[in-house]
DNA sequence: GTGGTCTAGACCACT
DNA sequence: GTGGTCTAGACCACC
């Protein structure tokens, strides 16, 4: 993974991890690799890989069992609700920044057409 | 205004100006306030006032008369290319993070039919 | 039984134990299960329940005969001993975080009646 | 302010603040001391500081502005919010662990009024 | 000067 | 072996 500067690994790790859950190649249920593994996967420090879980734990996406590792949630509910979450940040952002640029409905259907071309 | 925390505020203040190039409410060659007003009209600091006008500055979008104060730029072209700067910037985040998140166009095209409902 | 997140599960068993023995339900010079059978009735590793009857053994509350499993201590002043203990550490954690938020004497007998009703 | 063993020192500084708070001693809106300071202050680390921060603003107990420093929130039911949270934890842990002691509300009066004499 | 992030490494409790 | 906490120190962006 190429992290962008400017934005926290930490927030893109998380970021990423929501997206393989959204995706689907992370299941419910499912034990996350240990913080450890998780640094030398992304090639992070540990400290960074621990403060990643803790993100997500906060966010309610995953949970720790002492002494046993770290685990997604297993509400089924979750991934919708997570899903929703990160669609609502991308789309405000883009709708408020694309408006106050002037753009109206038309022509943001028609940069979508270019856009899958 | 209201900013946005976790986003640095010359950088939101950049963009309103920007915007407000772009939408027409500022003029092409029209005098920008001093620093020290522009911090009175958005509540800052003055320091960060300056840093804003050297950030427009180096974008080519405004440039400094000693001792008259600060101009937008009277280039026609520079409108289109900062309008196209800033959408393209808009537009990669939205549909990348978007794609990330599985959505396909037809789901994003319904989307925006929702937005403007 | 449905272990609280942040408290260690080997604590967690030790005083549900010792809850047990102060209402009677388990008897003075009785019997414990096998660590073995501790951990399937509790649903914990091996090694945790062999961690609570250690934890036990060193508050003198049980002892263990070579070959035979580990017994409730006949001593009858032992269950007065840990009621008066855990209550003291109930108490002072109780009383100590209560003044510190400002609660008064009054107050506290009005939680007490609201608690009850 | 000397640190108990077994409960994290982020934790009990955060406590400790928030007890602060609720006793009038910090005032709302007012400004915290720097990071730095605050380790100075505790004798903690400037990270372990950082942390105690992040943490209330997670609460949301606090706030940031970027560069000049952690502010109360000015909220003026964020107060009783938290007095009323602290409490709650209090009490549940207390009155729960009471209960399973075997005590009764008759009981729990009579040791507070030993406790007050 | 202020907070935010990251690395490095140590120690501990829990399973 | 697993996560949790803490220290130490560095670098950066922001005001």
């Amino acid at each position: 993974m190429n992290f962008e500067h400017n934005v926290p690994i930490y927030i893109q790790v998380t970021n990423d991890i929501k997206s393989n859950i959204i995706k689907g190649n992370i299941s419910l249920g499912e034990k996350l690799p240990s913080a450890r593994d998780l640094a030398l996967k992304y090639k992070i420090n540990p400290n960074t890989a621990s403060r990643i879980y803790k993100e997500l734990e906060a966010e309610e996406i995953c949970y720790t069992k002492r002494g046993l590792g770290t685990y997604i949630t297993d509400d089924l509910q979750m991934i919708n609700r997570i899903k929703k979450d990160m669609a609502k940040i991308l789309m405000d952002s883009f709708f408020i920044g694309m408006r106050d640029l002037g753009f109206v409905k038309q022509e943001l259907m028609e940069l979508i057409d270019q856009k899958y071309d």
